[in-house]
RNA sequence: GGAGAGCUGUCCGAGUUGGUCGAAGGAGCACGAUUGGAAAUCGUGUAUACCGCCAAAAGCGGUAUCGAGGGUUCGAAUCCCUCGCUCUCCGCCA
């Protein structure tokens, strides 16, 4: 959510800067007459509110004297039906206001560069080379399938499509994954660990952006206002949603490992065979609540630890900056991560960082304190996937696969595996 | 699932025969005095959002907020209703 009075003030230039993300802003239109309209029922009403308390002290002191205040009650019995009907426009502009203010999405960042679509992204780096094969390589359902160790086929028969069951060392893998980069994240990077609810209410959702605007994409449970997350950045965000932190609380930074659930609505027919895309994934998400000063050399040091990740991993990656087309909703900037998927040829999304600077922070009235009395400003939040588990064993299965069949163990995950050094 | 107790400012905690209560008191914190320095002591200050005045900030004025929402009333922290959460006991359960 942008800050009404800066909308206010810059409106132009902010419908300027908006207007290359190629969303719609036909709403927008509407928030000159209905913020003006807001002002002025609140002028009045509260006008009406000063009378009635001021009328009402005195007929306290009349009554208290025994002195007649019919007269006095009667017509605040007036104002109080005027305020009434003020109010109830003012409820409603107000709602029609935030419904607004909530669609509008986040202002990028001056380095965010120019474009419509991902055609337009930059790439910022890259490394690792590009493993070469002197045998035919396979996709990676193909290797899973012939050492068994991933179960499309029974999890469709059990849930549905776009599930799948993890089993023996594929299982393993996935869990020594999850360890692996939490023990760096936590150890070695300094972020505090956390396991956080899987389902969260409505307001946590609006909080980091989910909703209102894209309901469609989360899985609800029925009959409860509550959303299964999608990551773990929402409950982790609204951790401290509503609070105000003293400056000394920052940074916090937090790792958190957790499932995700997406409806996955409008992609039917992507990446429908493998791990690349399923309801329900594990991640290790990082978040971050920083000074806004510190925003955007954190988003450095953010995607840096995410990069670390497939460093250790050995998986060829490609850092990009997304374009003002293709930032999302909510983020000012945004680097996605992507690793090589050999037998798609291509680099694929394997992490996401990004900076929304206030955007979430007002939302979420997420605060802190710079001096003990001062005044409380919102912090930025961030973050990133540190990374996505399904996806990193896909990398795994595919740069790793050996003519045999076998899938070789990166080695910083060997300790986590038993010692096994290959899935055969 | 049943029965009961509670939810007040950063924290603790008063206030429930409706009126001068944004809210006593205490703690904490900030600033100042005192001190060689500190402790102790004394003084002052210490919520948030919105609206208005101001170029802006400071400041001033106003409105709202005592878990959330609704109702009664000239007026509600105080009365009524709905919901949420916390705690205790019983039941059930991993």
């Amino acid at each position: 959510m942008l800050d009404m009075k800066y909308l206010r003030n810059n409106y132009e230039e902010i419908k300027e800067k908006l207007a290359h993300r190629g969303e719609d802003l036909h709403e927008f239109e509407h928030f000159g007459e209905l913020d003006e309209r807001r002002r002025e029922l609140i002028r009045q009403s509260e006008n009406l509110k000063a009378k009635r308390n001021e009328v009402s002290k005195q007929i306290s002191v009349l009554k208290r004297e025994k002195k007649d205040a019919e007269p006095a009650i009667k017509e605040m019995r007036e104002v109080g039906e005027k305020i009434a009907a003020y109010d109830k426009e003012l409820k409603e502009i107000e709602e029609k206001l935030e419904q607004i203010m909530l669609s509008i999405p986040n202002i990028p960042h001056e380095s965010v560069p120019i474009g419509e679509d991902e055609e337009d992204n930059v790439e910022v780096r890259k490394w690792g080379e590009i493993p070469e094969f002197d045998f035919e390589i396979q996709p990676h359902w193909d290797i899973a399938a012939n050492l068994n160790i991933l179960d499309f086929e029974r999890a469709a028969k059990v849930t549905g499509s776009r599930f799948v069951f993890y089993k023996g060392l594929g299982a393993r893998l996935e869990r020594a994954l999850m360890n692996f980069m939490m023990d760096l994240h936590a150890d070695e990077h300094g972020y505090e660990e956390m396991l956080p609810p899987y389902i969260v209410n409505r307001n946590s959702m609006v909080g980091t952006g989910q909703l209102p605007k894209f309901a469609e994409d989360a899985f609800k449970i029925e009959e409860w206002d509550y959303f299964l997350i999608p990551t773990a950045e929402v409950p982790v965000t609204n951790y401290h949603r509503e609070e105000i932190l003293s400056a000394e609380d920052l940074p916090k930074k937090f790792v958190a490992f957790s499932g995700c659930f997406r409806s996955e609505a409008g992609s039917a027919g992507r990446d429908t065979r493998g791990l690349i895309r399923q309801h329900q994934f594990n991640k290790v998400e990082l978040v971050q609540l920083v000074k806004p000063e510190d925003s955007y050399e954190t988003l450095e040091q953010l995607t840096g630890h995410a990069e670390k990740v497939l460093q250790l991993l050995g998986l060829p990656y490609r850092v990009m900056s997304m374009c003002t087309g293709d930032l999302g909703f909510t983020a000012a900037k945004k680097y996605d991560i992507e690793v090589w998927i050999p037998s798609q040829n291509v680099y694929r999304e394997i992490s996401s960082c990004s900076n929304f600077e206030d955007f979430q922070a007002r939302r979420a009235g997420i605060r802190f304190r710079r001096e003990p009395n001062g005044k409380p400003e919102f912090v930025h939040t961030l973050n990133g996937s540190g990374l996505a588990i399904g996806r990193t064993v896909t990398a795994i299965l595919e740069n790793y696969q050996q003519k045999d069949g076998s899938v070789v163990i990166p080695e910083v995950l060997r300790p986590y595996m038993g010692g096994k050094e290959v899935i055969k």
